[in-house]
DNA sequence: ATGAAAGCGCTAACAT
DNA sequence: ATGTTAGCGCTTTCAT
């Protein structure tokens, strides 16, 4: 039953046609419905139709209209809940349109990420919907100038040539820094991904503006700590582990949030008694995490609805110059995020003053 | 420069042929190596897809061949980590073996599920691997007979004309139901999704052969709660609220598992000091979770490998009996589960007693 | 309103 | 080894 070659012997128009005593554009016209077709001929060809359970070819139409009525939607990591929840509320929107998407994950690799590209081109999809792995596309160079209609999300926010789609990523490390100096914090560490992306360049910004005007602009402690968790982990385990160690972390990316969590469970530091946590995106899990994870959040349905109608005016062949669109994000203030456990550099300079009286008294 | 039709006067391999002074098939053969070609021409033709950056149109090939080389996956659910898994695997494999595969999401909707598997057929894939939203595959009877070659992963299992691959679910509710009766508990929820599913019934099956051969065949607890995180808490809350509370649950997907843990947090009750909790599948969040949760791990590498491996050999038109394949799971015993306060239905019955005592003495 | 026929870009069968 | 040609199943002129 499921051995059979795809289509094996499926009826195609010309039998709908001739069972029907029709011609095959009348079927066709029926089908779309791009011209009106009488009444009788009509009702012979639905017949006809169900009849033979005929199902027309998405392939063969696509070719004869060079048009495939699919876009591509591309995303770095489909273990991201952040990309998750775009890629969602893309498809549906898209499937409302009537057009269907296809989604290919790139698992943070560029090289895969051009491999399927090249893939999705090959069969002509008419638009994209890429979160590139790298900001800069210098490496699909060749794949360009063959690229449909395309949307940057979340990554190469301002790309000439692109309609670009990202959250307000400065705005939001801004807020999310002040929220923390607010409490008290000086010593703040960012834990980032990579400096090569514009989202994470923009939060890196973000957080250092805070802190330039908070006075404590020296005081910037950016940590890298790549695209995986365990590897942000580790990165921020090593910061946690100073002397100086930062009393708070500000996680700028959704698996450097859970790596900083696994970080301060390792160390079996107390969340936010030691050390306070603020993350970006959010899990389903971080509402059972005691504390509960203060976080920023994106707002993934926007971007999804707005690429869509970027994309969507793109489709019906509008040339409107590109579009940069940033929307903001919202800070959630949880459980995870308090005043310092007391100054630690205080705490520190009272330790050595008093190491000093005592000494100075031993030697008198 | 985005704003264009998707390969929009693209070169054509007629374009090739002509500017190499070669016939298509020539251009065709070279490219596909379907057939030998001098090493004259084969210069040539090489120098002229080069020079105009020619890329084959795979839609058109697809149409002339009657194949696609591409395969569809559909999960119920791209969220849970078991079907990520599986997915990113078979992507992997498949794509080794140059084919590419076409991922959709039905948010465990049978609806939408056929809407997409409609569009899929229409696209002429040639194989399908999925995990249906129902055992049942009646509500895509129109489809069935035009399905190309499918296996069936997690649900459906045994589905007469179909390869089907899926996890021992009947042993592994067993063992974890046995490795909650070792430890003591007696009364044991069982926290699942629906009947309706293949694995679901397994599991329930699984847990049922435990309870019977520990002689505890009528304290079976089996609570439904859905496929959604927010339904099976609400669930198993109520359930946990009762005064004859059981002392574990053991939640058999990964939903339901984090369903679970919601609750026994909501309840403020002490896991696994007032209940113990075994669940199904695996986040990365758990990790960081006090108690590290206990589970059953599924192998999803196993299986992406296996049907796979079946869909290969059914691609290559192998017409051999169908294969139904169990592959074993894991039982991860991690901090979640202990034994159970002191027998509670003793304890009862001791403060039963006790009152009865008092009362007695009080009329004496 | 309907039919006949051309052709989307490719591959395969048939020539040579 | 290479060229010629006939389609794959549709849509879309161009007739009528």
């Amino acid at each position: 039953m499921s051995s059979r070659t795809p289509r094996d012997g499926a009826p195609t128009i010309r039998d709908v046609a001739a069972r029907a005593g029709v011609a095959t554009a009348t079927v066709s016209n029926v089908l779309t419905g791009r011209r009106s077709v009488g009444a009788d001929k009509q009702r012979l060809v639905l017949e006809a139709v169900a009849a033979l359970g005929y199902r027309p070819n998405h392939l063969a139409a696509s070719l004869r209209r060079q048009q495939t009525r699919t876009i591509g939607i591309v995303v770095p990591d489909i273990t991201n809940p952040f990309f998750t929840a775009i890629v969602r509320r893309i498809e549906e929107v898209a499937g409302a349109a009537d057009y269907e998407s296809v989604l290919v994950d790139c698992n943070e690799s560029t090289v895969r990420e051009g491999a399927r590209l090249r893939a999705l081109l090959a069969r002509m999809i008419d638009g994209l919907i890429v979160a590139p792995t790298e900001d800069d596309l210098a490496a699909h160079a060749p794949l360009l100038p063959r690229l449909p209609s395309s949307v940057l999300i979340d990554r190469g926010f301002g790309t000439a040539g692109f309609d670009t789609v990202a959250a307000d990523n400065n705005d939001a490390a801004w807020r999310g820094c002040r929220h923390l100096l607010e409490l008290g914090h000086r010593d703040i560490a960012l834990l980032a991904s990579a400096r090569e992306l514009s989202n994470i360049r923009d939060r890196i910004a973000g957080y250092q503006r805070a802190l330039a005007e908070a006075g404590c602009g020296g005081r910037a402690r950016v940590v890298l700590g790549g695209h995986g968790v365990e590897s942000s982990r580790a990165a921020i385990e090593q910061e946690l582990r100073r002397a100086d160690r930062p009393t708070a972390v500000f996680a700028v990316t959704y698996p450097a949030t859970l790596g900083a969590v696994k970080a301060i469970r390792a160390l079996d530091l107390a969340c936010p008694d030691d050390v306070s946590l603020l993350g970006f995106d959010e899990s389903d899990w971080m509402t059972v995490l005691r504390p509960y994870v203060s976080t920023i959040l994106q707002p993934s349905e926007l971007i999804a609805d707005r690429a869509w109608q970027l994309i969507s005016a793109r489709l019906a062949r509008s040339a409107a110059p590109f579009e940069h669109v940033r929307l903001p994000c919202m800070l959630a203030v949880r459980e995870s995020t308090k005043p310092p456990p007391a100054d630690a550099a205080a705490r520190r300079h009272a330790r050595r003053t008093e190491a000093r009286h005592i000494k100075g008294r031993m030697i008198a």
